[in-house]
DNA sequence: AAATACCCCAACCGCAATTGG
DNA sequence: CCCAATTGCGGTTGGGGTATT
């Protein structure tokens, strides 16, 4: 174990990629999906390890990444959510769509770290320097820097830590530029630390259409690692279910209000009711395997970003507001107002991974039992906060 | 202009968890 | 249940770019 197997194998590159290896890769993803990774190098033609290869697709060709840097409300969600999971990178990646764990933390190690070091923040506990020194680093470090489970409850009650007290006149001004509303903030002054607080800070109307996360399993099942099945030209995408569609076929021309696949597109996409894609955009683009159509090495996506975007208003809205909580904390708290929001448009929301979840009222419900996953952390909430 | 220091980030490494035969 | 293969995650590294001397 540890080492990947394939890693002893000899002639395996290493380092940078090169733009021809990323087309192979993308290429290959794109017309089979991973599926088991060790098999993917060979049926690529790459000679790169699986892991190395997954760690590409992950961090850099994902269609749905948002690259570019990070916006001021990015940032800020980062250093709240870093005081609340600590160095959980891929749980603060999965709040942030188009972002990766490795992304956010770089950010935070070359960036945030700093930067709270400057406000008088200890980065590893969020709390006063001043106050770190007093009650010996020792402590506060083994408490911290790899937060256990157990301490999630006491993570939350740090929100309410004097730190933030004696912070309040920038980090206020600082937080009236982010998600979070006045009140939140006023009330994580007074040190409250509950259920409204929690909904208050967190949750965004488009959390409470029933946005809670999917597994995602995009292997393609019915045709992993068939790469040499040259009777099938169709570009095979990945779905929630696990079950393939031809990118080639009309259907792909899709209408959301008859399908519950999931499929990656950029982040930024959201729709309403009815969503046809062009044909001459993604779906275009990605059959053509004879020329490299997507300018990778100059990090443009923009034939992804820009023709996919819906540009009416309520899509801008979501697309403003759908970047809050999917996890367990929203999860909990959004069971209690779900029934408080209005029947659903047909919604579009990224899911963790950058994947597009249409929800119906019945989808939703079907999530929530997926969503049993996280039942761990909802009982660890529900035992900081009590049932709600 | 050259040397050095510093910073950023892509990629690697190793471990733990999960999966499946 | 066992064990090997695989996946996922977080820590770390090293190289390239930039700033400073």
């Amino acid at each position: 174990m540890g080492r990947h197997s394939c890693c002893y194998k000899q002639k395996l590159r290493k380092g940078l990629w090169s733009p021809e290896e990323d087309e192979k890769l993308l290429r290959h993803i794109t017309k089979y999906g991973h599926g088991c990774w060790s098999s993917v190098p060979k049926q690529a033609g790459l000679q790169r390890c699986g892991k190395s290869c997954r760690l590409r697709w992950i961090n850099y060709l994902r269609p749905d990444l948002k690259r570019g840097t990070f916006s001021q409300e990015e940032e800020n969600l980062i250093v709240e959510l870093h005081a609340v999971l600590g160095n959980r990178w891929s749980q603060i990646a999965a709040q942030l769509p188009g972002r990766t764990d490795n992304e956010i933390k770089n950010l935070w190690n070359s960036c945030l770290k700093k930067r709270l070091r400057q406000k008088g923040i200890d980065p590893v506990t969020h709390k006063p320097l001043s106050e770190v020194e007093n009650n010996g680093e020792e402590n506060a470090n083994k408490s911290r820097e790899k937060a256990p489970d157990i301490l999630l409850s006491n993570e939350l009650n740090l929100l309410k830590s004097e730190s933030s007290k004696s912070d309040a006149a920038s980090s206020y001004e600082q937080r009236t530029t982010s998600s979070i509303s006045p009140k939140a903030y006023a009330m994580e002054m007074e040190g409250s630390c509950n259920k409204e607080f929690f909904i208050d800070r967190f949750i965004q109307p488009s959390d409470l259409m029933g946005n809670f996360p999917l597994q995602m399993s995009y292997a393609n099942t019915e045709n992993d690692c068939l790469p040499n099945d040259s009777n099938t030209s169709s570009n095979h995408w990945f779905n929630q279910t696990g079950k393939s569609f031809d990118m080639n076929s009309d259907q792909f021309h899709f209408n959301p209000t008859t399908t519950s696949t999931t499929m990656f597109l950029p982040n930024s996409f959201c729709c309403n009711n009815s969503l046809d894609i062009p044909s001459d955009n993604v779906s275009t683009e990605m059959r053509t395997s004879s020329s490299s159509t997507l300018n990778l090495h100059n990090n443009n996506f923009s034939s992804w970003g820009g023709l996919m975007e819906n540009h009416t208003e309520e899509a801008k809205w979501e697309n403003n507001n759908s970047n809050y909580f999917q996890n367990p904390i929203l999860m909990l708290a959004s069971e209690s107002l779900c029934n408080e929001i209005k029947p659903p448009l047909m919604n579009f929301v990224p899911d963790s991974f950058g994947g597009i979840l249409p929800h119906t009222k019945q989808e939703q419900e079907q999530s929530q039992t997926t969503s049993n996953i996280f039942s761990k952390d909802i009982q660890k909430l529900r035992e900081a906060f009590g049932d709600m």
